[in-house]
DNA sequence: TCTATTTCGGACAAGAATATCCTAAATTAT
DNA sequence: ATAATTTAGGATATTCTTGTCCGAAATAGA
């Protein structure tokens, strides 16, 4: 469904999230190893969560990652997939025709527009701030 | 969403299923120039699909692709998707966890849940026969 | 100021998906 | 039988994604 590197994406902003919640910075190793994921790799996806202003980073000793309040309140799960993957997922057609719509659909149009919408919708919808305090509650988990 | 090879078996399926609804055989060089597709790839596609017996082979001149009436019927989409890209796509996590379940979820899981299932249903219950007919009639189409 | 820590960013490596090429095998028609 | 047509399948090439490595830049603390 998502490529790895929006998987990894995700799984480190809501650990971010989750630590930024009780005011914790956390850095590159602390992420990699709690959300299970290579480290050198997992520093590109944190570059690019902070170029996309998702997260925010801080060099040096006791730097890392955070996410500041504000930002918290307004992200949404599609933030993180639209700096990924882009918003192919839910808006492109299901064969990859390049012009497929409801006047001239490819056969599957039709059967895919609920789900393609449902997905956006729950994308767009689905904060940041609530999947984390899942995990600061011990509702859901980030790995095995 | 879908691999590319999956989309191309998809629309190789229903341009061969829509022909043997009247009777054509039809010929790699026919397949993708309808589907619009690179034709030695496409040929390794046909292979695919006919080592999964999602289509029938035939060499020789006059050979080509056909699906057979006993085929056509029972035919769903799942099954090609199956067959290119596994059943991932509604069956495992959101983010890419190996264990991830109702008593175990990730953060992402109860969201994901219904979309998945009703991905899974369309896919399960949509007919490559229904899809070729509308193909047939002219109300859908396989290139732009 | 010096050192240790941490992110940044460019170059490179490995693997998977996509795509091509060429010869073999089968089959039809002459 | 021979020639022509069409799929089968192995080898190879290209591109994209995933992943690693290493030195540079920033910064906190001694």
């Amino acid at each position: 469904m998502f490529s790895k590197s929006c998987e990894y994406g995700i799984k480190a902003t809501l650990y971010i999230a989750s630590n930024s919640n009780n005011g914790n910075r956390v850095s590159l190793n602390d992420i990699s190893e709690n959300i299970d994921s290579p480290k050198a790799f997992t520093a590109k996806i944190l570059q690019k969560l902070s170029k996309n202003k998702i997260i925010q980073s801080i060099k040096g000793p006791s730097g890392g990652f955070e996410i500041t309040t504000e930002n918290m309140n307004n992200l949404r799960l599609s933030h993180i997939v639209k700096a990924f993957d882009g918003d192919d997922i839910y808006k492109s057609c299901g064969i990859g025709l390049e012009e497929c719509n409801d006047s001239k659909p490819c056969p599957v149009h039709s059967r895919f527009k609920n789900i393609r919408e449902e997905l956006k919708r729950m994308l767009e919808t689905t904060s940041i701030l609530d999947l984390a305090n899942g995990l600061t509650e011990g509702l859901t988990f980030l790995k095995h």
